[in-house]
DNA sequence: GTCATTTTGGAATAATATTCTAGAATTTAA
DNA sequence: TTAAATTCTAGAATATTATTCCAAAATGAC
């Protein structure tokens, strides 16, 4: 019984406004992208509202305003940052038309969009969930069961005609994505000098060796 | 031209004690323990420094005098946490006397350890790295480096008998453990039901095949 | 144009991290 | 054993930063 006016969604908790204005997603974006950049020279414990501010040009009302407070911000980035991830890699496995092909773009995808947004994806891997609001939480679960649904629809086929070893599919993300992964992480953060696209190829050799029958 | 002052080690900048107090581990580990549980509570960002004070019982001066900030707390158990992974990482590899074996071995031990301790490691994956101090960034990098070296001289014979795929070695760490990795990351956050346990050996096989020739 | 709604600015407030100092406890040196 | 030196503790005082608040401006609907 925890249900609200019955005439709202079920997300309509807070207050979303029944019009955006045109001038409001420049402004968001404006903020989320000052935040990005101080979030990636100070890390997001370190940066402040104040910093935000100036780099954005925004006032402190604004900012509150259109997030609430500044985690939600940066939540929204990683939320974002994900999203579009997850939309490159739908276009690109549209065109696939076999498991050796699917299992290697997937990788590929991955690599490159790490080697193409660095900064981006040093935030992402930074942050780590922590401190989602419940809110974001669950579109990120939304988007992440998405996300997972559609990729395995996609190996289902390939998965059923034998073409691919059969492991649960939960593990299968693990397996493909996982090596690249850590060595991004390391790559990032500098512990590491060869850049990630040198091994691009080499990392997709592998994960299809180790989920082809 | 940097160095200091002649007499000192390369790490004091800052005011190492001299002698540390026999009650002083006491002290220093209730805090770690407090802050930990604190962490894993509510995140780095949301305990504060009156919570720990209270959970650990010490004082703020206490708390500041052996830690100087929230973020080294962190740090501490960040490594703290690195290191006793490590240590047993390194005893389990003495007892292995093939490729096979070690690179299993490696495997197992993480999944095994991410198993034994799933609050540390869930704040290990959380906390990832974000503001190290510079004392604390340096002992965190000459770890790794004694690690990865260490790893690179085991697996130095097996490599040269051909008994392993000839990888550049800096990319053999995330071939192994990047799978269990990820789905750890997935696990421990709540999105996978079944825990890493059920898998260990699926990763610890599925690894030996990437690597074995 | 008027009205309702959204957005903005920035001062006021609240929450929290950090510094500081006096003194207690412990070790060292004699 | 004692005095001096050092390390540790406590908590009030301070500084920093996040968040709230509300009056005014901008915008879009009618």
């Amino acid at each position: 019984m925890t249900k609200t006016s019955p005439k709202s969604d079920a997300t309509s908790q807070k207050k979303m406004p029944k019009t955006e204005r045109s001038k409001t997603r420049v402004r968001k974006d404006q903020i989320l992208e000052a935040a990005l950049r101080c979030f990636i020279d100070h890390g997001i414990a370190a940066t402040t509202i104040d910093m935000i501010r100036l780099e954005s040009g925004a006032s402190v009302g604004s900012l509150y305003h259109h997030f609430g407070s500044k985690e939600a911000i940066a939540s929204a980035l990683y939320i974002q940052g994900m999203e579009d991830h997850f939309h490159l890699l739908r276009e690109s496995l549209e065109e696939c038309r076999s498991a050796e092909q699917g299992v290697k773009t997937i990788v590929r995808t991955y690599c490159e969009w790490i080697s193409d947004h660095p900064d981006w994806a040093r935030f992402i891997f930074g942050s780590r969930g922590e401190a989602l609001s419940e809110e974001q939480e669950q579109k990120l679960r939304e988007d992440n069961k998405a996300h997972m649904n559609f990729l395995q629809e996609w190996f289902r086929p390939y998965l059923e005609a034998g073409e691919l070893q059969d492991y649960p599919f939960s593990v299968y993300h693990s397996l493909l994505v996982g090596p690249a992964q850590d060595y991004a992480k390391h790559w990032l953060s500098g512990r590491l000098k060869k850049p990630l696209q040198d091994y691009t190829e080499l990392f997709c050799n592998a994960a299809w060796e180790t989920v082809s029958p």
